[in-house]
DNA sequence: TTGTAAGCGTTATCAC
DNA sequence: GTGATAACGCTTACAA
């Protein structure tokens, strides 16, 4: 717990000196540095950052908004902390109460309680209203933000390129020889749609859109699979919204009898870890959770630094992978 | 960005007395206090956390030390953060890089750069050395500190009963009419053994075990599955080491064209949200994990308020519950 | 190249 | 009940 003013005294000079020694701004004779740096190692001193923070006025925290309790959140966080750490922030977690529907107002309370360098966001799709009135507070409050993989409009956001992702999935079951391809997910999200129709275009053939509704659970999924496992003729490929959905649709799949793949291929979407312990295991698209959060971080640390946005402004999107199993 | 000093300024008194009125700390004369905290209130007054810990040489942050990027250790950081929130701790979070052996040195040296007021370590059974190493590190720097679900030995910890599960879990494959009731993990860890042993004792049956390397994958996971199916007489029941493994073993059995529960019934371990998912939805013992977060977070308060330990000691123990779903 | 001294916004010790 | 005033450990003008 050695102070600046300790080693100021050890080594004969003032606490302004030993500053200037240790943060390497201004000029200092190098014999004096040596010493200083010699006693500050050997007294053992490590700089306070509370201190710093009270004195520089700058916090050194950036805040993740966290409401999902999800692998991949947990994948992108990790991602996140890296690039955050090596440059002496650090990164605290807030997580929202998804039964609270004010969330916004406790979270904006927190938020200027901590007085956070910067936020990060993790979106969720599925409340795009409670997502926009908080990017709004942000922008009022002046608070850098970057939202992870957000696809409200006008928001800086890292985000994952699903469209591409479900293209490249479809010209892969489109190669195999698969011939009546589907797409089954959710009617309101349509950046996966998008792209299943974009391949199926440009393939020359029609879609077969299959769709549910948003509000449905694992257990109407697995009994839209049973009915898809009834459908004539059956399609022979089905991109699944997701791992999740892909697994409801498997078990509905058996529930009838077909077989995968033999009888229709399955992709699902997002590579969870337990995408290659289905059975078969799951060919899939993979998220770049990890590349996700760390771009997200250097894109907020670009902004707390006050640099300019870009003219093709903030936002990225990311690549995803193709992972080919079994399924497909 | 109101400073005490501001509204000392505009209610025409001390600082100190603006301070006393708004912490409720001292006497303050009640309406003096009306006249400060209503002052407060149209200023937009904010405590700067900053200032305060430097003063009161009490820093408010918690870290969470973590490994694995899980969906379970999400949960636990979700019921972690709740209390500390609430007592005005903020949580920090920390991934060690599982690839970086000597990651004990980066984490201590990151932690004395932080001062934080505790930490919370989310252990990882893989590496009792490195975690022990860290205990006593902790113990050493006199960090307070509370282990999420370590099994090391002296260290204290918010304990899952795993055994007591296992044990509930062969219980009701007994009782739902099940006659060789096999366990499935790896040799190495005991706790979930344990409890399997203790039900089939308490059965008066003998146990079946069959047990697998630690370094096994999944793959080899799955086709030990494969030759479970070609066992003969066949177990009737399976409880597994873990959602994960019952996945492969559930495919490992499919690919052998064995019917789950009709021929074999099988019980997984964590609940994990895929359990559900699962063809058919997998019986599996929950781990509190909210409850485990939550539980960990109010004994680190207690141990960085000095209170003394409790004379069964800090360590708690949770107890799992059994969702029977249709795979047995 | 080095030093002095004034903050940063709180808390806490005394006197009054 | 209240008010000066000195910390807390660092940063940073401004001098020297």
């Amino acid at each position: 717990m050695a102070r600046l003013k300790d080693i100021a005294q050890a080594s004969q000079v003032s606490i302004r000196t030993v500053n200037r020694a240790i943060k390497g701004n201004g000029y200092v004779d190098s014999a004096v540095r040596q010493r200083v740096l010699h006693l500050a190692k050997t007294l053992g001193y490590v700089p306070n950052r509370t201190a710093r923070s009270l004195s520089s006025g700058k916090n050194m925290d950036v805040v993740a908004l966290l409401w999902g309790v999800d692998e991949l959140n947990m994948a992108k966080l990790a991602g996140l902390e890296d690039p955050l750490r090596s440059r002496e922030y650090q990164l605290n977690c807030l997580f929202g109460a998804p039964e609270y529907d004010a969330a916004q107002e406790r979270i904006l309370e927190e938020l200027t309680k901590r007085r956070p360098a910067g936020v990060a966001i993790f979106s969720d799709r599925y409340h795009p209203e409670r997502d926009r009135a908080i990017f709004r507070s942000m922008l009022a409050a002046n608070i850098p933000y970057i939202t992870v993989d957000s696809h409200v409009e006008g928001v800086d956001s890292v985000r994952i390129d699903r469209s591409q992702g479900v293209c490249d999935a479809v010209l892969h079951l489109a190669a195999s020889g698969r011939q009546r391809i589907a797409y089954w997910g959710p009617q309101e999200d349509s950046t996966r749609l998008v792209g299943y129709l974009r391949a199926m275009r440009q393939l020359g053939r029609p879609p077969l859109c299959l769709m549910f509704d948003p509000e449905s659970d694992m257990s109407l999924w697995r009994a839209q699979g049973r009915e898809i496992a009834q459908m004539s003729p059956l399609p022979d490929a089905i991109q699944a919204y997701s791992d999740t959905t892909a697994f409801a649709l498997l078990a509905g799949l058996y529930a009838e009898g077909i077989r995968v793949p033999q009888q229709i291929a399955v992709v699902g979407f997002d590579d969870r870890p337990m995408a290659a312990l289905a059975w078969p295991p799951l060919t899939t698209v993979a998220q770049p959770c990890r590349a996700a959060g760390a771009a997200a971080a250097e894109i907020l640390l670009r902004k707390i630094a006050g640099e300019p946005a870009p003219t093709q402004g903030w936002s990225q999107t990311l690549p995803t992978r193709l992972v080919i199993r079994e399924s497909a």
